[in-house]
DNA sequence: CCCGGATTTGACAACGTTGTCCAGAGGCTA
DNA sequence: TAGCCTCTGGACAACGTTGTCAAATCCGGG
């Protein structure tokens, strides 16, 4: 036996195909009576074969259930008609659209789609990112968790298209697509504060967080437009999981001064505030940062700055194909719009977005 | 030129990285002065290295920017450490936890997740799960959209670990990991009954979907339970989209004799449904198949059949992992439980699941 | 009936890696 | 110092496919 991770017997000379020892061209050939190369070409649909020939090749393919194996394809061609996708969380509800939308146009481009979730941990996405790199995937869209992405400088400039999303690289010049989280939170602020507050706490994710510090400026910047003061209490950055949420919600909203609004952050914080806010007799008023299913329906409807993830995704992909067909432009940086939906008691309530 | 596929010129015998053009093993070993085994060797951390040679070949990869190209090791290896998941649609709030519990499985076992979305296409699923097999993944684990996948006989005896997951496979002999519809529906049902219900609407999947036959039957059985009669305009099955389920319950909750309870489906109908419902002056009580986010907080809270997507994702990769060390024991099929949720207004709010 | 050109076919190398196996260096014992 | 053993390193084939190129075959026209 010259290899021991294959099959259970060394090839003995028949063609008969053996369990985990798959039936390759040389079989088919082999049982068709033609040449290695001409099953390539019926395989493929290549021109020149008699269609006589082919038909013998394809009843020798069926009968031996035979399938092309594409790592030797791969190997041989260069391309792997296949994208990495490294993002935080597929199970977050913001991510599934993302990466259906990603998934969707690779499949326009024949590709398939490797998906990885990085938990937020920058050690985690590099080993990640890298994995898909060793597997030579085409491109890569990546929703960073670190913020030193100079690891990936040989894997872009050995021809590993990237665009990041959601976040900037760090340290590095690379295709990016975000949201404009400074100006939907400042919209966000500030239709609270035209709605007569004026003590409005801010609950984010963590400062290493691009977006976090993004929609913290823009706190800022809506609060500073309307001169108010802003107190430090007022301002908590940190993980998104309930229990840290549910405790700096407490803290704005007891004490001699409680605020009276929260802006929250993510979609996570949303509805954890959500719960803790159903949870106070005098209910404090609230905005999130990301639309989530059936926010219309709560009472009081929770107004959302909205961010199209699905679009987020798309225009991603949609980039990486561009740059993978040839054109070496500069690096792009891509910012989508966000959209305020206003759902407070009393007002009218729009559809629901998309 | 040899082959037009890859860089922009020939290789020259220099070993100087070129774009699109990487390092190779030999490039490195030629760099280092070492013999291409040893820089095999070193790569693969196998013993009988001295530190020396170690440390020469190591500094040659990093002046390289030399990554292992893992389609060569596959293809030489026979294993790819990929396994595949098909599911009918990555957007959808049930399948992101499962996804992520696969692949938080797979890479417990060093292994990456091949994503892809049916979009509940027979055809598009048959594409799609050829395509991961041409790639030679190790495993596949399968939300089937069809209900013949006989195709898949080949490849199943040729080594691939399958299991199919919310669905058997249909006329095929395999792994399963199912949720208990009949009896989740037929729980969620006698609840209906038992809060005085006796017009009860059903409104589910397409009937071609297995769980939605199972879910009719569970319907059924309880109202059979309950000596109750049933009339056939209070059962909707087909497409879960807004319209066609909001113009089910509209017929359902109109007429002479409305139903007073809709007993949902799926999360997606449950949706569509809380919002009708929303909109009626009277109110007609809801039970819901399928946990969401947020249930608890609407008013009145939604009572559901949860099932735990991830775990389902879990054991479901669990059973390939195992599968693929070896055991060739006979295809099992795994049942989880279904848990009541009890939200009706007026009784306690347990926690929302997980 | 034979020649020229077009068409069909197959032998072979290459893609980049890993498993096998052998050669040479170095150390130890007798 | 000969003989043996261990340790390190390298040459080579193989994995299954595709690109190149040349050989074989076929056809019609002169």
């Amino acid at each position: 036996m010259t290899d021991p991770a294959r099959g259970t017997t060394q090839r003995n000379g028949t063609t008969s195909p053996r369990y985990g020892n798959r039936p390759t061209m040389k079989d088919v050939a082999a049982r068709a009576g033609v040449g290695l190369k001409t099953v390539s070409r019926v395989v493929n649909s290549e021109p020149g074969v008699t269609p006589d020939t082919e038909r013998r090749v394809q009843e020798a393919i069926t009968a031996l259930g035979f399938r092309r194996n594409d790592s030797a394809r791969i190997l041989r061609k260069g391309r792997t008609a296949s994208i990495g996708l490294v993002l935080e969380d597929l199970a977050d509800p913001f991510y599934g659209p993302l990466s259906r939308a990603v998934e969707e146009v690779a499949r326009d481009h024949g590709a398939l789609l490797i998906n990885g979730s990085s938990a937020e941990d920058p050690a985690r996405e590099q080993e990640l990112v890298l994995a898909l790199c060793a597997r030579r995937v085409d491109g890569l869209v990546v929703i960073p968790a670190g913020d030193d992405h100079r690891y990936l400088e040989p894997e872009i400039s050995a021809g590993v298209a990237t665009v990041f999303v959601d976040r900037p690289a760090g340290r590095i010049d690379c295709d990016a697509v975000l949201s404009d989280s400074f100006g939907g939170a400042r919209d966000a602020v500030a239709h609270l504060i035209a709605h007569g507050h004026r003590r409005i706490g801010f609950i984010g994710d963590q400062p290493r967080i691009h977006t976090a510090i993004e929609r913290l400026g823009g706190y800022r910047a809506a609060m500073n437009d309307a001169a108010l003061p802003v107190d430090e209490a007022w301002m908590s950055l940190g993980a998104t999981d309930p229990s840290r949420v549910l405790a700096a919600a407490e803290t704005m909203l007891s004490g001699p001064e409680p605020v009276t609004a929260l802006f929250a952050g993510n979609n996570r914080v949303t509805v954890t505030a959500v719960r803790v806010l159903a949870a106070q007799p005098g209910r404090a008023a609230l905005v999130g940062f990301d639309d989530f299913e059936l926010a219309d329906l709560l009472s009081p409807g929770v107004t959302v700055v909205a961010q199209d993830a699905a679009q987020l995704g798309r225009t991603a992909a949609t980039m990486l194909f561009r740059r993978l067909e040839g054109a070496g432009e500069e690096p792009r940086q891509v910012v989508l719009p966000t959209r305020l939906i206003s759902r407070g008691s009393g007002e009218i309530r729009p559809a629901h977005w998309s």
